[in-house]
DNA sequence: ATGAAAGCGCTAACAG
DNA sequence: CTGTTAGCGCTTTCAT
């Protein structure tokens, strides 16, 4: 890889002061927009800069300045100690650990997945802090507005991970392509069923939280079926209960899967409660693929209950997003747009690797 | 992450100096093991040290030593231009991007995967270039025994990917387990197949190179079958032939194809021939397992002709086993054992993920 | 054996 | 508006 090493040449900015013929002080100024340098000698400035290929040595910087970013991240608190959301937590200490070094901070604050009112409580505790960067998950979209446009006003950059938001603008996300993933879930579960079943798609959300991916998921796992002529054979059931309430959930399950020819259980969410279902009836041959290596989901993936469980990559979200900010920061680059990670799936035998 | 923040308080060399009443001079000595300090003072030092619990400052170290390491990669060439092997050159790519600012300089050297003569001479190369640190995969034992030994005598880091091999030492090995990938490869075979049938193991090894995954593989995915009492009704049928004479290859897989119940095919190596033989018959309802993401079987893949590809990450392998050299080499941290990647299961449906 | 001093490339304050 | 200067923390050379 030499043509890098070549590359890396030490230009400084006192090569390009001699070049532009200044001293350093109007370089340092252009580099930083600080503005103070006249019309003339700015453009000498940029002309150097841009024939010598200039690329600041961001140790140096960073030696000097000494300043310090905080990242205010906006996490659901409520979970803490679940291995979903502690893998969020590995990522961000690994990246802190990482970044350090370049003066970069993470400061976690934890909402109420299911108070709007404790969302908006963090988003100014974050504002009253001084903060660089903020990396979130947008829960309740009229508070993520409001806080997008005090961003804007004060020129911070926010990045969502785990849930996507519709925004217009120069935002990231970094996490899962939902419609891509419960098309995988049924490219997968294609293969496993006999040719003639059906499928139950299981919906059991109930907290206030951004339903979209779920939909997405549905979405996707319906369009591998709609595309796929010769699996005609395969019919979708769905089942959706968003009372919470547990019994009746149970019921209707039982019913439907003993009505119907159901060979496979697909949960956009609440697979947990899917797999305690089927665990106590014993069910043979049932594949059940859902989301989410929680506590819960592990277990009944290694009992055999769930069969496969698709994986958010938490911690990459976390450790990944971070790094977005270092490089934003750090080395000037722009912000990337979304940035959805692999698709990862697991099974008892694979577990080990994506965390617990 | 507020410990983490309070951790890395600015005690620089001056302050040990200060503490332990010398001057800089002398600490850095002591820092660096260059001698030339006596007993009593090195151990003031070393106990200020310790007290004050210093960590250098990677970014001011590097600043002013200008010093330059260069990685060596020994890697197999013919094999250049297939996307396998060119994830593993982004990955060089990319950690060297990120590393170049430390000095760290990466220099490929590549050698013929079927000439052990090959693997000599550029061996050789290696010792020849100055090297800081040698990333390789070790293909011929008795010459990878012959490079352990001059790296022990130099003190160079070697690390081992791809390939296990064993031995005793300070080594490191970043890869798949090979094991483990066979039992995964069962597990998942297991869920979409008849509880009554046969699976095809097939081995078509035919280059030079180091068996032992292979074998292990077989061996992982053997040892699923023996743990699961309740699939006795599946028969494990092997077929090896390392003749490289595809077309006794192909009647000798098409009559056990034929004669036996055989439902589903995991191909310990040779993804593309049995793919392209499957292909040819057009079965249906054939399932097949195999590994690594090259072309050709990227296209069955896409094809619905292979099912399941184990990926073996090869982009990882290059960018975190070069990050470990950087963890040596800069930050002086202990080299890691064995550090095995996640099993990644790739379908057409979640391949854009995978490279390519 | 120890101390003093120069300087890596950059920032930022200050003087002119 | 431009130039000078003092370091950031560390390495290394050179006196002492």
């Amino acid at each position: 890889l030499k043509a890098i090493k070549a590359r890396n040449r030490n230009i400084s900015i006192k090569d390009i002061a001699e070049k532009a013929q200044v001293s350093i002080g109007p370089v340092d100024k252009v580099l930083h927009n600080r503005g103070g340098v006249s019309e003339t000698t700015k453009a000498r400035i940029l002309k150097a800069i841009e024939e010598l290929n200039y690329k600041p040595n961001v140790l140096a910087s960073r030696l000097k300045s000494n300043k310090e970013y905080t990242i205010c991240v906006l996490i659901p608190g409520a979970n803490v100690g679940i291995p979903f959301w502690s893998q969020y937590i590995k990522g961000f200490e690994d990246a802190e650990d990482e970044l350090s070094q370049f003066g970069i901070y993470i400061e976690i604050f934890y909402f109420d997945q299911n108070s709007e009112e404790s969302f908006r409580a963090q988003i100014d505790a974050v504002f009253e802090s001084n903060c660089d960067g903020i990396f979130m998950v947008p829960v309740f979209a009229e508070q993520t507005n409001r806080l997008l446009g005090i961003c804007d006003e004060r020129r911070i950059p926010a990045i969502f991970f785990n849930t996507e938001f519709p925004v217009k603008g120069n935002l990231s996300f970094i996490g899962q392509n939902s419609f891509e993933s419960g098309f995988l879930a049924a490219d997968l579960l294609s293969k496993c069923i006999p040719e003639s079943s059906s499928i139950l798609l299981a919906n059991l959300v109930r907290e206030a939280d951004n339903h979209m991916h779920f939909q997405e998921r549905e979405n996707g796992f319906r369009s591998f079926f709609e595309q796929q002529t010769e699996l005609a054979g395969i019919k979708v059931l769905k089942y959706e209960n968003k009372s919470g309430d547990d019994h009746a959930i149970k019921q209707d399950l039982l019913k439907i899967i003993g009505e119907e020819n159901v060979k496979s259980i697909f949960c956009t969410n609440g697979t947990n409660k899917v797999a305690q279902i089927v665990c106590e009836q014993s069910m043979k041959g049932l594949r059940l693929i859902g989301y989410d290596l929680i506590d819960e989901n592990i277990d009944y993936l290694n009992k055999g209950v769930i069969d496969f469980l698709i994986s958010q990559q938490p911690y990459t979200q976390a450790f990944q997003g971070i790094k977005l900010f270092y490089q934003f920061l750090i080395l000037k680059q722009p912000i990337t747009e979304t940035q959805y990670l692999p698709i990862d799936i697991v099974m008892k035998s694979n577990l080990k690797y994506y965390g617990k």
